[in-house]
DNA sequence: CATGAATGAGCCTTCATTCAT
DNA sequence: TATGAATGAAGGCTCATTCAT
């Protein structure tokens, strides 16, 4: 779309777009600190290419973060169109952002470090800003019909997805899914204006036995 | 407790207990991979002496969660008597462990992890389940006195907390703070059985425009 | 010979050679625990470098073990070549051994380790077993012609000349070499078939004042 | 015996003796570079201690050689003891001594080395000599029955029995035994006047095959 | 442009040796 | 005197980054 972008020889393109699918699946794995020769690795090309296109780390984690703006973008429009109920929109959002951690790298923080993304077109912004308002027009939808506790905003939801999506570290991925489960159900009950039970057994908490339990054969 | 711990000569002590506070602060900077060199010169010691006591990362890091776990004891204490109700006590308590960041490793994890903390206590276990006990026995009365929502216990309690201690990487520590309190705003609303109005103005959500501030003066 | 060596870069095969040489004069002086570091200095290069092409001291000893397999078969073909009769063929390869110390990293073992050469040519075995044939049709010649002993054979001879060559520590160079020279000679006259008169002079050996003078000189 | 030994308290004499008894198992299972901290606490004694009763590792050494030294002696009174012939005690001894791993840190070139042995009596010297003079009362008489070759004296046999004591480092005690039953077997050999017959099937060499299953059994 | 090579700096860990109790 | 504590220096290894082909 920018200059630089529509300059871009098709494999150079292919390359770009190529490190950045990498690079998400490897900070997933690993955090934003794993090697970039990993990445540069299983992306198939050399590292010193991954260095041509993203000079540091810094520069490739924003770009990522970037292309998981448009990702969220994408998924809150699947949303709508799944679910006519601004509610249940909204849930379903959530709900996909926390498993696809699309919100690892914190997409919407972005523009603050705008300046750091050299070359990078002066939509940023916009687009954020755009996707807030997508949200907002969600979110007050979902308060005028009484089901989205008042006071609640896009940030408010968006910053606990990304304290949700982070994995604690040491303990192995099962628990941690588990983990990440439960205290999903907890914030979404915490957004609902109208206070459910939770005594369902389909969500019942964690017990102390059960975390023993996973550390054990996790370890 | 344990004679080992009794038989260490008083520098020794003094020592052991200077690493662990030194490694909570700085594990709490810059999270439990940080640089043990750091630690050492910053508790003001060599190197080689902070391995003689803890022959590895791993094991300081459940030293510094063991201490944790007393600390979290003496706040659950400090709270039950200042309030006299279960949830005026079970609030202050999550708040002063947010404050202090406490649980960001994950005391109540521990006793999975026991066996590698050879030649410790075996009351280990049992500091946690009676810290358990109290904490359930808090909860139920907060519970039984229509305050605390139904279905949830300690343990959604202890990772919630952990959750929202952790701080947000790259961005600064004002930031976190402001985005920390907002969370845990939420987090207790959602606890609460009662909804309440959260449009109070002192507990307003934050807006894009903050955010980017914050990041563009703290950068 | 493989895919691998011959896709390196020039300038990255020159590295690879010279770390090999190196690696053998420094294992030779200091043992295979001698520091990786000094190597890498000794090769111009960096340690980093040097890790690159060998993941550890491991791969790296068998690298040099590797080589000197081939430098084995090259002093064989000279002493055959010099020697018509078996036996002074093979009193020189043994001397020869012993001098360069080739084998003092067991090059004839190296295929028990077979599995960590990942990579490495499938002729290793191979080119071990002939070189134990040529071997072996030498020993029978010079049994044949009475001058080997019978009952020996090639490992014998290998596993002789690698005790022989390994210098023993803290005394200097000079009396190590004395000592293996009077040794050799030792076991080449328990190798013949026939026993000589070693009253030879120039074959006499060695006394306590003169170790000791050697002892005092070299401290 | 000196006035130095004697002056110490019984106690301290204790852990002398304790260290070099000590020092000498650990030297043969890990080497002359073994962790002293490691001899210390197998000995039961401190750290500290060890080096107040040997300042640096080379002392260490050296006693443990010269405490080797009388049991060589010992071993001899033994061998000659058990057999009438010279040869027999002979072949014995040196059995004796490569089992015993005895010469491992060399005895016998220790008076060179006298100088550091600060406080020790002025006997070194004289202990070795006579050792060595009874040694070559032995072999004399071996040589005047027939049985031992004529030009070999005892360091030859010193220094042989080191050579052959010494394990091939990386691979197994398993095979190293072997090997050094077998180098052991053609030692012998070549001391003898006479050639012996060598195909006997108890003595018969080891085989590439053997090496190789014992390398992948034992790594 | 794309690549792989080379590098230095940083952290981890061990151990010989000295110091304080 | 005996002890355990403390320490620095050395070596192992990894990785971000630059360079040469």
């Amino acid at each position: 779309m920018t200059e630089h972008t529509t300059r871009l020889r098709a494999d150079a393109r292919r390359n770009r777009e190529q490190i950045i699918t990498t690079a998400r699946e490897v900070f997933l794995e690993q955090g934003i600190h794993a090697p970039l020769e990993e990445i540069a690795r299983r992306a198939g090309i050399g590292i010193a290419t991954l260095y041509r296109r993203f000079p540091d780390r810094h520069t490739l984690v924003q770009q990522v973060a970037l292309a998981n703006l448009a990702l969220v973008g994408e998924e809150l429009t699947r949303a709508t169109t799944a679910h006519p109920d601004a509610w249940g929109a909204l849930t379903q959002l959530i709900r996909r952002l926390v498993e696809l951690r699309l919100s690892i790298i914190m997409p919407m923080l972005l523009p603050g470090l705008e300046e750091d993304a050299r070359g990078e077109d002066e939509t940023l912004r916009a687009q954020r800003d755009r996707l807030y308002d997508q949200m907002e027009h969600l979110t007050r939808a979902a308060q005028q019909a009484g089901q989205l506790r008042q006071g609640v905003n896009p940030i408010d939801i968006w910053l606990g997805v990304i304290k949700l999506s982070r994995p604690l570290p040491v303990i192995g991925s099962d628990l941690n899914d588990l983990i990440t489960e439960r205290q999903l159900h907890l914030f979404l009950g915490g957004l609902q204006a109208t206070t459910l039970d939770t005594t369902d057994p389909l969500r019942r908490p964690l017990t102390l036995d059960e975390i023993d339990h996973h550390l054990r054969t996790t370890d």
